[in-house]
DNA sequence: ACCTGAACACCGTTCAAGT
DNA sequence: ACCTGAACACCGTTCAAGT
């Protein structure tokens, strides 16, 4: 019968974290990962079905927690955002694939109705709020992987602070306004954006 | 004497494109590139200094152009992010690129520049233009890159384009109220941003 | 000057073999 | 059951050689 095994998928997973944050995505490897843990490139494939599998699970693995169910909606978004941008400093080689790939799993679902039910005790009606999440959902994450990807390098760090700041503040002032107008009308605010 | 080049970089970036359109971010190889071209391999690197070079080429490739002088601040807003999702739809496996490389080069900051002097038309300090600037390109780009990623997939397209049209109006309304708030106070509106 | 052929180091992955 | 060794197809890149 099997020894026990030397590494696992969490593993794996931990160690390539590691190599992507200490040599970026292109040094992100398999033999990279394998050596960290001590082991042949090809143990790694009975914890991980390819590396594709591995980049899945570490896009997983960026996701932020859930908060307290207690908090106010207001401090639930503003922690899940600071959560978001907190990941992208710290792990800024792997952040992008956030963006990049679809996420359809159970964790993401939670996180995407966990902002959906703040918004809705915001006040928002439910087509409002499913399409205020969308927009202020990746409006936090292409901000943060602006950021990470140094993007705003040019700017103090004390700068970047208040350019989150301001972000949370927008989104939460078009909130207080009932969210983002679902109306076609909506539309000719700003021409040119049919074409 | 050297005979007429049969490649040239254009026409390497273009068939990059193409190949990267076609058959995805991994599926741009070196040799594919070259196979289009029917060209060997190695020709490439006549006109390419690496592959990397290759991508930062496709990246100022996507650049949008500068919409006319002439139109209203609004309009040339409205063209800039229209553009920038067209070309999220026609690219979408390179478009990622945009928000990922710093992309410091001369198109970019005319880009970024002509954001900010429509912002600066339409009535915001220089402060305030400057960092709605960012909030605004990164709130786009991050729309533009999710919804290329296939992030809304589960949505129709005319949602989508509902969704757009929001966030546009959106960013008209905090235009219209004077921009970003740009003293730390705004921090508070939102709290848990600051942790 | 521009392209090709041969070659090198490297990566993702498979498979049979070991314990 | 888990890991290793050997092997394969492939990719990025270099360099000397052809025209």
């Amino acid at each position: 019968m099997g020894r026990p095994a030397q590494i696992s998928r969490s593993a794996v997973v931990a160690a390539a974290m590691a190599v992507a944050d200490e040599h970026g995505l292109a040094g992100l490897t398999m033999p990279a990962v394998a050596a960290r843990l001590g082991v042949t490139t090809m143990a790694l494939y009975r914890h991980v079905a390819s590396k594709d599998d591995l980049l899945d699970a570490l896009v997983e693995a960026l996701l932020p927690p859930l908060p307290p169910e207690q908090a106010s909606w207001r401090e639930r978004l503003g922690a899940m955002a600071a959560a978001i941008r907190d990941t992208a400093a710290r792990h800024p080689a792997i952040f992008p694939l956030l963006l990049q790939r679809p996420a359809a799993t159970e964790r993401s679902r939670e996180i995407r109705d966990g902002v959906v039910a703040a918004l809705r005790q915001a006040g928002l009606a439910p087509d409002r709020a499913a399409r205020a999440e969308r927009l202020i959902s990746t409006a936090v994450l292409g901000y943060a992987a602006g950021e990470a990807a140094g993007r705003f390098d040019h700017h103090d760090r004390h700068v970047r602070d208040e350019d989150f700041a301001c972000l949370l503040a927008a989104i939460d002032t078009l909130i207080e306004g009932g969210g983002p107008a679902s109306g076609p009308a909506a539309g000719r605010a700003v021409p040119g954006s049919g074409g």
